[in-house]
RNA sequence: GGGCGGUUAGCUCAGUUGGUUAGAGCGCCUGCCUUACAAGCAGGAGGUCCGCGGUUCGAGCCCGCGACCGCCCACCA
């Protein structure tokens, strides 16, 4: 069966078969094992972080869900229970968006339908839609435990949510209050302050003459950036040490347009230096002036509604929106003689994060959580707790810097404003009583007021921000409220894999949480243990991927063309810690040859082994003297020292250094040279090629479980094909892992090999510089001490195929001076070749040669005659520079003759 | 305004606690269809490690200043 492989891979033909194999035999569906037990004991368990229900799998996913792959399949094949858990996000404000837009494309809204029909209506939409996310990982082979997937909505994780909402209430740690915050007018909802984005914006500053009551012909002027907020102005403010303005203290202004009485306050928020040191203050439309108001006592008035057009409030401007009111103002002043000019000024506006809207502070009553506040039983506060943990190192995040920026956010973070004015989401669970305004919070309907029993109970309008439920995740998922048995086993998570830019969104709000509801867990507090983040897929111009600028590259797109496998590989060697990742096929193509090479590979190893009948029975009946043979105990030494390199990167979480490590190894010594070594022993006799084909299948195999993590599907083709449809288990991603084993560690082989590789290498080169024809064979001259010698002569038939050579012969004095003699501290090499050298080309090599060792050289005798370096340096740098040295000496004395010889 | 990164070959990036005058992939040049693989094989060219100063016996790596690029946070109207 194993060598029908076609001549060239096609990764369409093999993938989509292992993928549905996986969820078919259940691979990676996991059994909790009994708390205590020792399979509980060896449990790495993972969250992942859910994308949304509307999602499609983007270059991000696939970078996230490469690395997390590859992590745990690389731990469940070292003895691991590993629990991957799967699941989706109701995403409240992105999916109502689109079932909205659907609607409205069916000429009717969310308001004709009602609440109740709407939300129904989502849930059809989920589950028509909803899963196509799913499709995609399954189809990329995702080893996630897909009988655990959960749905942020589902009943029981709902009811967990409500159970936090009460707790945090009840422990006086969530309030509701009337604020001023950010507003979409376009959502229609409050936002909290992340999902504001700041940009920089070229406006206007605007000068405004307020006149000064009882003073005819005298003003105060403001500056603002947003003149139509004047309208519900209930201050000006000014410097209490802005001598300018001193003699307007406690006086009255009369707010132009409004024809309103407004006072002069004093307060230090005014900045004598900006603008003309005196500030309008609006209390219901700007955060620093609601304070400001708090602290005055000041009127607070709305002037706009919640889609952003001016009300009632607003005078002869109501009905209009925000920004067709401020060009109607400024004309209206200007006409008044009021305006007093404009600046050009730039400053950063803040916009709505999911559609770009321009964000409006304004007063409304919304539920915050207290982050800096102590819980009514006096233990920390959730920010100060979520910072310890991370601190004390009971988090650990990697790459480390993100644990500073960690930290700095904890200290400047805000209370958490978590209402959204929204439809599609978990709802709050506090009702109002409809006589006497109680607010009653429950986790089920109450059947009557507390305050005053009425029953005539409403429940809040609003839900909850998506990300209050995904901060629940990491126990949430796991069956908490109910004291289960997985979240005894399993929490804390071993780890965390994300992307920087929900580093605050949502694992700095995991932390808090987690910290808070699992006090006391026997296992720890903490939502996870180590935090890896990953930056950015860019496109190969190291531009941001975006559907505007149409460069987004499709993750299922890009695998159909070049195969999972070297989709997954790409991203793993690029994959260097803080650096964005700039995608660029050609980097896939590259792998997509290394599956290649891979396959082709095999088809060799198949070949050999159907040929000799030898089975899977590989290592069997092993002569006892192949183990003798170089190629092979240098082979064994390579593979498990590259077993321990790739495990030592994959623990520092280093996919770039692993993925190339392995890289080299199967591509350089496992298919260049150990291949090419072995092959005319296969060709040769049946004994001689049964023998050379012992260790073949072993390495083959052993190499596959090294690279199965990062290339689940063609290791998986390729590892039941050696085993002729017997494997010895259900998948490669269930058999162990590699590792270092010091037994075979060989430095002894390993240096020597180095050598006849030099030596081959050498040779090739003086082939290629005398333009040999690639098919003669030539004889090679070689000169060296015993011990060289007798290596060589030990392995003169590698030497002689892989070089190229038609005979070798010993010389018994120094080549040096032969023109095309190549020299290196451990031989001296040429070839007998009637064709004539390129002297001159000899020279430029040769003087080339002679001015980098003259300059090391120089170098070396100058550490050397100083007496600091001599008594400074460690004893080992010193021989190693001596013994350099001398080879350098020796190097150039042999130049400087051939150098001669040339004249 | 505060903070965090980055600058190494044409491109994308590595470079372990400072230690022989720097590596990989891709691209480029030359020669080869050598019966696993032309998605391949062999060989080659290509670097003032952003600049300046410092520490050190020794700096791509540590420190300071500067330049340029990128990102995050931020309630100066």
């Amino acid at each position: 069966m194993s060598n029908d492989l076609p001549k060239t891979y096609d990764p369409g033909a093999i993938e989509p078969r292992w993928a549905e194999y996986w969820i078919k035999e259940e691979l990676f569906t996991v059994k909790t094992p009994p708390p205590g037990s020792e399979e509980a004991k060896k449990v790495f368990s993972l969250l992942l972080p859910p994308p949304n229900v509307t999602g499609r799998l983007h270059m991000g996913h696939m970078l996230n869900q490469t690395e997390m792959d590859i992590i745990m399949r690389w731990r469940r094949m070292r003895g691991f229970l590993t629990l991957w858990l799967p699941g989706t996000d109701h995403a409240g404000i992105a999916t109502q968006m689109m079932v909205e837009r659907q609607l409205a494309s069916e000429g009717t809204s969310r308001q004709k339908l009602g609440r109740d029909a709407f939300v129904r209506r989502v849930w059809c939409w989920k589950k028509e839609y909803g899963g196509a996310i799913q499709g995609q990982m399954k189809r990329l082979g995702a080893s996630v435990d897909w009988a655990r997937e959960y749905f942020t909505m589902d009943e029981d994780l709902s009811r967990a949510v409500t159970d936090v909402f009460v707790r945090l209430y009840e422990e006086g740690l969530i309030y509701r209050g009337k604020y001023v915050v950010n507003w979409c007018p376009r959502c229609m909802t409050a936002i909290s302050d992340l999902e504001v984005v700041h940009e920089e914006y070229a406006g206007k500053l605007y000068q405004i003459r307020y006149p000064i009551s009882g003073d005819p012909g005298q003003f105060l002027t403001i500056a603002t950036t947003r003149p139509e907020t004047m309208l519900g102005d209930t201050a000006v403010v000014v410097n209490p040490k802005d001598e300018r303005y001193t003699h307007l203290h406690g006086k009255k202004l009369l707010l132009p347009l409004m024809d309103r009485e407004i006072p002069v306050i004093a307060d230090d928020f005014a900045d004598p230096q900006f603008g003309t040191g005196a500030v309008k203050v609006t209390p219901a439309h700007d955060p620093n002036d609601f304070q400001i108001g708090q602290r005055h006592n000041l009127e607070q008035i709305s002037v706009m509604d919640d889609q952003g057009m001016m009300n009632e409030n607003a005078g002869p401007y109501a009905g209009h929106d925000r920004f067709e009111a401020r060009e109607m103002i400024l004309r209206d002043l200007q006409d008044r003689g009021l305006a007093a000019g404009t600046k050009d000024h730039t400053y950063a506006i803040g916009k709505c994060d999911r559609c770009k809207t321009i964000v409006e502070p304004r007063l409304s009553t919304q539920w915050f959580v207290a982050v800096n506040k102590q819980p009514k039983d006096g233990g920390p506060s959730l920010a100060a707790t979520a910072k310890k943990v991370v601190e004390d190192g009971e988090i650990h995040i990697t790459p480390d810097n993100y644990k500073t920026i960690y930290l700095q956010w904890m200290d400047h973070i805000y209370d958490w404003c978590i209402s959204r004015q929204l439809w599609w989401g978990h709802r709050i669970p506090a009702w109002h009583c409809l006589d006497c305004k109680e607010i009653t919070v429950a986790r089920s309907t109450p059947s009557k007021c507390a305050k005053c029993n009425g029953v005539r109970l409403e429940q809040d309008q609003d839900v909850l921000d998506t990300w209050f439920s995904s901060a629940l995740l990491p126990f949430t998922s796991l069956g908490w409220p109910e004291q289960t048995r997985d979240q005894e086993v399993f929490y804390p998570t071993s780890l965390l894999i994300t992307a920087f830019d929900i580093l605050f969104f949502w694992v700095a709000r995991m932390i808090m949480m987690g910290c808070h509801f699992m006090a006391g867990h026997p296992q720890g507090v903490v939502p996870f243990r180590e935090v890896y983040i990953h930056s950015l897929v860019r496109d190969a111009e190291r531009q941001k991927m975006s559907k505007t600028k149409g460069n987004v590259v499709d993750p299922i797109e890009i695998t159909e063309r070049y195969g999972t496998d070297a989709v997954r590989f790409t991203l793993a060697s690029m994959a260097s810690p803080g650096t964005d990742i700039a995608f660029s096929e050609s980097r896939t193509e590259g792998y997509r040859a290394f599956a290649n090479k891979i396959w082709n590979a095999a088809r060799f190893v198949f070949m050999n082994l159907d040929r000799l009948g030898g089975g899977a029975s590989l290592t069997e009946g092993a002569p006892e003297q192949e183990l003798e043979r170089l190629e092979n105990r240098w082979i064994f030494s390579r593979f498990y020292r590259v077993a321990g390199e790739v495990n030592q990167s994959l623990t520092s979480y280093r996919f770039d250094e692993a993925s190339n490590t392995i890289y080299r190894f199967f591509w350089g010594d496992f298919c260049d040279w150990y291949l090419e070594i072995i092959k005319p022993r296969l060709s040769g006799p049946e004994q001689e090629a049964r023998a050379a084909l012992a260790f073949l299948g072993d390495i083959f195999e052993g190499a596959l479980r090294l690279l199965s993590p990062f290339m689940p599907f063609i290791t998986e083709e390729m590892w039941h094909a050696v085993y002729e449809g017997k494997a010895p288990a259900k998948s490669i991603a269930v058999v162990r892992y590699p590792e270092l084993d010091q037994g075979w560690l060989n430095d002894q082989a390993e240096a020597e090999m180095a050598t006849l590789q030099d030596l081959i290498v050498n040779i090739r080169q003086i082939r290629a510089d005398m333009k040999v024809e690639q098919k003669a064979k030539v004889p090679a001259r070689v000169f060296a001490a015993v011990d060289v010698r007798k290596l060589v002569e030990e392995n003169q038939s590698m030497v002689l195929r892989l070089a190229g050579a038609g005979t070798l012969e010993f010389a018994g004095e120094s080549l040096a001076k032969i023109p095309g003699a190549r020299t290196t501290a451990k031989f001296e090499v040429c070839i007998v070749y009637e064709q004539k050298v390129d002297l001159t080309a000899e020279r430029e090599r040769l003087g080339k040669e002679r001015t980098k060792l003259q300059g090391e050289s120089a170098n070396a005798q100058r550490q050397l005659g100083n007496e600091q370096f001599l008594s400074k340096a460690p004893a080992k740098v010193v021989d190693g520079l001596r013994k350099r040295a001398a080879e350098i000496e020796l190097l150039l004395r042999k130049i400087e003759a051939a150098l001669d010889n040339l004249g």
